[in-house]
Parts: C-alpha cells; structure tokens; sequence
DNA sequence: GTGCATGCAAAGTCTTTGCAGGATA
DNA sequence: TATCCTGCAAAGACTTTGCATGCAC
C-alpha cells in the first residue's frame, strides 16, 4: 500500500511532505525529531519550511500513523513510525546510539495491569538504557 | 536517613531548596514538573524562584537521587524518586490520571537485551497507557 | 472553485544562563 | 572565609499560531 493509500484511509489529502514524512520516518525504524526530518526533507524540497514539518507530524499523530515520544536525557519530541509489530529501543547513555530490538516482552503484562485497574490497554512505552561497548572502554580509559 | 545525609553521601551541600525537593517527590510516587513542584515549595518558601528549582532538579539528577522523565502526550520534564525498588506508571490517555504500579517485568528482559548488544545496563523506562474507567463511560455517552 | 496545506514571521512555552548578593560548611 | 546557592532578569531552544498565498480534490 502507497502512501497515497494510507493518507486517504485516514481522510488526509496526499501532500508532498506528509508521504516524504511518512516514508522517511517508515524506513529509520528509529524516533527522530522534526528537524531531524526538517533537514532531510529539504534535500527533496528545498523551499520547505520547519513549521510545515510541525504541523505534519501534529496531523500524522492525530490519525495514529506515527507515535510521538522523547528520549530520557533529552527534552525534544521524537516521532516514529506506527507498525503493528512495534519494536523497543535500546539506546546508549554515554553516545545516544540507538538500535531497535525485535520483539515486544510488554503487552500480556500490559493488559493485565490495564484489566487489574479497569484500564482499556492503549498502548506503552519500553527503553533500556545501557552503556555500549565503545562507551565502556573510554570510561575505563579515563578510570585508569 | 534523612535528606541532610542522602545529600552530603553524594557530596552536596543541605538546602531548603535540596531537602524539600527530595521530600516532596519521596512522597508523591509520581513523576512532577518542575512547575508544580515549584507551585508546592512555594507554600513554604515564597521568594523561592523557578529557576533554583530547575537549578536544583538538574543537580539532584545529575546526583541521580531523581530521574528525569516525560510523558508521551506532554514535553514537559517530569521528575521522579529513584528508588531501589522503581515502579512503572498506567497512564489514562483521556484524564492524565496516573496510577503507580508495583513490580517490575523488565529486568530480566533488560539485562539479556543488553548482554546480547554488549551493553552494560543502565536503567529502562516503561509505561503503559490506556483508557480509565471512568473515560470509557465518557466515550461511550458521547458515541450514544 | 472550495477547503485544506504551506511559507513566513511573530508569539508562546519551557528551560537555561549571567550576575550580584546570600547562605552553607 | 571560600565556595557554592539563590533571586532576578534576560536569553535560548523548541514548538505553535495568524495570515496571505498556493495546492489537492
């Protein structure tokens, strides 16, 4: 399915930013922020502009076509494609590397807090945070 | 032990400001702004000032006696209790209501992840978010 | 042609920083 | 007393909004 497709299902005109948008973001499987994308989307269209991108990932998240998150150590808003078969990430805290893990441990323990509490299950949010190889050896290089 | 003690243990000088924080989100068991904390140390501290309180939160991080968090929905920071035995939050996506919940699921997971990447863990975040409820009736009077 | 999307500029919100005076060990 | 902390004001970073123009259906 195009993403032609997909904005229609959703009721959404197909624009140049909100395919280029959906396809970028479709093949990171990683969170990025708007100006991540922003200067990215600039190579395809030069003339765009930052609160173009804004709005477009606003509409985007509104239709549940893309997830809107954050990083621990840092206070900008990550946007991330919405797929059924979702993936966590395991990111470094000493070089913000990210690598996205297969496989979901969460939602049979999600939906039975959710039932224990009278909840409807919506959805969760799952990182680990680690230190990488790299990271490890410069912090034992400075320890020594 | 008391606050003064858990600050001077990481090498911080006793503050009004220092002891409070660390009090007022011992109790609450809930991730808070830094504006409504600064809202609560006002009552006791009036000429206290936003900025010592963003001061002060950076530091008690930095210490690691709290941790630094957002929900998905908000970019506000949001500021926790770090405690030996963390707890995970259910989130109602309709009223904001938080719930606290006991155990955790996802050390055993965390650590194989890590080792499989070579990671050395640090920590994860998980929620979960749903529906309340009492947001359900709301939903369902709206749909009738 | 109508209604929604966009570029541009300006405003808004949350957070950080510089500096002089004040508190802590 | 030396050092670190604080209030205040100003700046900074990220995000949102108003308006006129342009594009999609």
């Amino acid at each position: 399915m195009g993403y032609r497709e997909i904005l229609a299902g959703k009721g959404l005109k197909h624009t140049k930013t909100r395919a280029l948008v959906l396809e970028v973001l479709n093949q990171a499987h990683i969170p990025m922020t708007a100006d991540e994308l922003f200067l990215i989307l600039k190579r395809n269209e030069p003339s765009i502009n930052l609160s173009t991108v804004y709005r477009t990932l606003d509409t985007l998240v509104k239709k549940s076509l893309i997830m809107k998150t954050t990083w621990m150590d840092d206070s900008r808003s990550c946007y991330e494609y919405n797929r059924m078969d979702h993936r966590h990430h395991l990111v470094c805290v000493g070089c913000n590397r990210v690598i996205s893990v297969k496989g979901c441990p969460i939602d049979e323990y999600a939906s039975a807090v959710c039932s224990h509490e009278g909840f409807e299950p919506a959805g969760h949010r799952l990182e680990i945070y680690g230190v990488c190889s790299n990271c490890k050896k410069r912090v034992k290089r400075v320890e020594e």
